[in-house]
DNA sequence: GTCAATTACGTTCTCCGTAAGGATG
DNA sequence: CATCCTTACGGAGAACGTAATTGAC
């Protein structure tokens, strides 16, 4: 008795009475493929076995899709089943959903699948040159139905596109704020002298900073993250400014082709930088490197393509952790 | 104790193992209700208040929806809460569905409200002359969203019709048989004498049928139901026949009124022959009538707007019942 | 009499609401 | 610490299967 007196309570301490198990809306997916099966089949011991449950709860499936209708769908004796005039009328939409729904099940799952689906990543110009795009090559042959999207930009366009949703996750020399960011380093770029074959400093397998001592040095531009790095790796070194401040590798690597200076860059743009004269030779100094980050917004998940994509990259470095969001020295912004 | 073992063998015994509730598709329309009042709220309470549950009900119903499209659809922590890449993608397929679904509802709750619908009957041309108009101008009058379809035809066409389902119903001089139709009298048209004015038959009030002995009788054509009632009615009365055998009652009139002859027709015709100098008279014997029946297929029922139609003919003469299918005498077929 | 749909009835599962828990700002 | 989403839990209803019933041929 107390169970019910229980009961009696909780029927009164009901905020949501409006909805007691009778919303006029709760067409289910089962009722739709019920209705379907016996228009098909127009037999109701065929459709329930269709739908795999037994003809009672089939037949009362049915009921239950005409009393939430509120019009009998089909008529029936034991021996013959047909549409009434309103299941005709119901049948079209009737098909429409069911049509909408599985289309809209498939598109998850092709998505889960990586069948479809995008991946919009931005990435410094200089990890563009190989590095990139060797990923999305994987990428697009394992799973030619994923769009793939690739932004060559510098730094802080990277945080920006990564901010606003219009890339999936960046590639970059320089961490977000940890606020808005997810960073994660990948690793550490070292830099490469760059200069004529023919220059003493080429002569050795590699060679240490403070040897560019009073050499004529190229610079990049100032907005890419090549500069802002350079700035720290190269404090201390008594270098003397060509005045050249070039845009592109591959100007570098004409200007000093024609001895007009020398330069340092990351590994990954060697590619555009060593030609017949112009030759790279490895730095021993520690700290001529750059750090690389993934970067993805705070608190917003990828899609699965975007995931896969993700997981590939910051698996390869499986030792990294999420880094605080102090900007390294040299870093800005 | 035994009732465990009861519920062993009905595991065992279960013919139906493979949906044990767990179908693919039983996307219900409160989950997608949930899904965009969550997309549009983007807050937990707001949208369970919305859709009338309480907050837990509401997550653990957005829990369900992800579990069974088998993706994360929505980021949220206690105080952001956002759609994911997948959510994004699904958002256009709820919608599409939600509306599918309210489409089809409202579709069904017009025609139940009859704001929308279709009425296709069939009568014999006598009773669209005045009578089905005055039926079909009250529905349409009423009911100004109901489309209506009117076949005037012979006795013979109309069972056609009704059988095909190219009408939800007939009016008809003539029953179906029983097995295919289900028919109802609705009344006995009487039939009248149509004669010239000065015509000696017409100086009374009404006539009996034998008092047509010997007069000049111009008949309706036999495909007609009017000519087979008529070899009932004028069984046993000796006329004389003019040799005519007209289509139209209109030209009926014209030879009656020239004193080429006279006839006998069902009182809903009278409007076509009665003119200046043509008169039309009761007949006293109670066997000059026609039977009037409204027909419907056997087991199919009608659509709520011609159900509508059917309760409002039947119903004007509520002593009727089903009759049976033996023909009447003179009937055919 | 037979076959198929329905109804009756007891069981299981779903879904809800209350209440407690936990994370975030 | 306040807010809001989530988990835990117990109960009501939904939905199913078996079995009995109805109804049509």
């Amino acid at each position: 008795m107390s169970r019910y007196a229980v009961s009696v309570y909780w029927i009164f301490s009901n905020d949501y009475p409006d909805l007691l198990h009778n919303h006029p809306m709760d067409l289910s997916g089962r009722l739709i493929d019920a209705f379907l099966a016996l228009e098909e089949t127009r037999h109701f011991g065929v459709a329930a076995r269709r739908c795999n449950v037994s003809p009672s709860a089939f037949s009362q499936a049915i009921s239950r899709l005409e009393r939430l209708v509120g019009a009998r769908l089909f008529d029936r004796d034991t021996r013959n089943v047909a549409l009434t005039p309103e299941g005709e009328s119901f049948s079209a939409g009737a098909h429409r959903i069911a049509a909408e729904i599985s289309a809209s099940m498939s598109e998850l799952r092709d998505r889960a699948a990586h069948r479809t689906g995008k991946i919009a990543v931005a990435a410094p110009p200089s990890l563009c040159v190989e590095w990139m795009p060797r990923m999305l090559a994987e990428i697009r042959y394992e799973h030619p139905g994923i769009a793939l999207q690739l932004h060559d930009v510098v730094s802080d366009r990277c945080l920006e596109l990564v901010l606003r949703g219009e890339v999936d996750f960046g590639v970059n020399a320089q961490p977000g704020n940890e606020l808005e960011f997810e960073t994660q380093l990948l690793f550490n770029e070292p830099f490469y002298l760059v200069c004529r074959a023919d220059d003493p400093l080429a002569r050795g397998a590699s060679v240490w900073l403070r040897e560019l001592d009073g050499a004529v040095f190229i610079n990049v531009v100032r907005s890419g993250s090549v500069w802002q790095h350079l700035q720290s790796v190269l404090a201390g070194v008594n270098v003397c400014d060509s005045g050249f401040e070039v845009a592109q590798f591959g100007t570098l690597a004409g200007l000093i082709d024609c001895g007009l200076g020398l330069s340092v860059v990351p590994r990954s743009t060697l590619p555009l930088c060593v030609r017949q004269s112009v030759t790279a030779i490895p730095i021993r100094d520690k700290k001529a490197v750059r750090p690389i980050y993934i970067i993805r917004r705070r608190n917003r998940s990828l899609s699965s393509a975007a995931q896969m994509l993700w997981d590939r990259i910051a698996v390869s470095w499986p030792q990294q952790q999420v880094v605080s969001g102090k900007s390294p020295p040299g870093g800005h912004d």
